[in-house]
DNA sequence: ATCATGTGTGCGCAAGTGTTGACAAACAGA
DNA sequence: TCTGTTTGTCAACACTTGCGCACACATGAT
């Protein structure tokens, strides 16, 4: 078992612009190429269709093709591989994780924007 | 509010040798730079110290001199970020998550290596 | 004081990555 | 069929990143 999966997801993630459009695909259903293309005006669409195929091959974003739309999505499964990691790492601090997800879970807000951190 | 936190996590952990660096760090209490080169045999002490370095700008490990020794260890707080990107991204299948971390704290398990994915 | 050890840093080189511009493919409408 | 729209892909460029080497710094031992 390689790393090439893990490599794949955490690489696709290191690119801000790509958590942006992540995120971005997060807060609605689906968004076509161009609508995500057009948050971004700094960013032409070859950029943003390159993005989008790394999500794609890292398995982080789906893509349903109607017609000439392609309309792009999250993946429905979080990334295990980032989940096992931080547990494996993390493994001493396990409960604050739980506790940061669980929190985040029952504010169940709608996040506008890429994912900051608080305080920290 | 800039991206700059989170930028430096994210990347920090897109390089798979970063990776198991922090997995072996975190394997142990503490590790000195010099037992962390001398697990990675294709790799000199210099890139070792460029990661930790990287690592520890990150904010995911810190470094406790002790006369001419540098003990590296896990920064105790998980990454925020990291879960609160998580969190906004994958709103909908949150319960997933927090199950994984659960189904993962329950282990309890001494996982040696890096972090792998499983079946997916 | 001198020497040996542990470690970080600056420099240059090789490799990888993102962005752009031009071109091609798939499809809808007239 | 012809045209316009939506989107992906290819080639080229600039930028960034990781690596090893040599050196410098700090500390401990002789």
């Amino acid at each position: 078992m390689t790393t090439s999966e893990s490599d794949a997801i955490f690489s696709a993630l290191a690119d801000p612009t790509r958590r942006a459009i992540l995120s971005l695909i997060g807060e609605h259903e689906e968004l076509t190429a161009g609508e995500i293309a057009a948050h971004f005006d700094t960013l032409g669409r070859t950029a943003v269709s390159s993005h989008l195929r790394i999500l794609r091959l890292a398995g982080l974003a789906a893509e349903r093709r109607d017609g000439r739309f392609r309309h792009y999505s999250v993946t429905p499964t979080p990334a295990d591989a980032v989940v096992s990691f931080l547990t494996s790492v993390y493994q001493n601090s396990l409960e604050q994780l739980a506790s940061a997800v669980e929190d985040a879970s029952a504010a169940g807000d709608t996040p506008s924007g890429v994912a900051e951190e608080r305080s920290a």
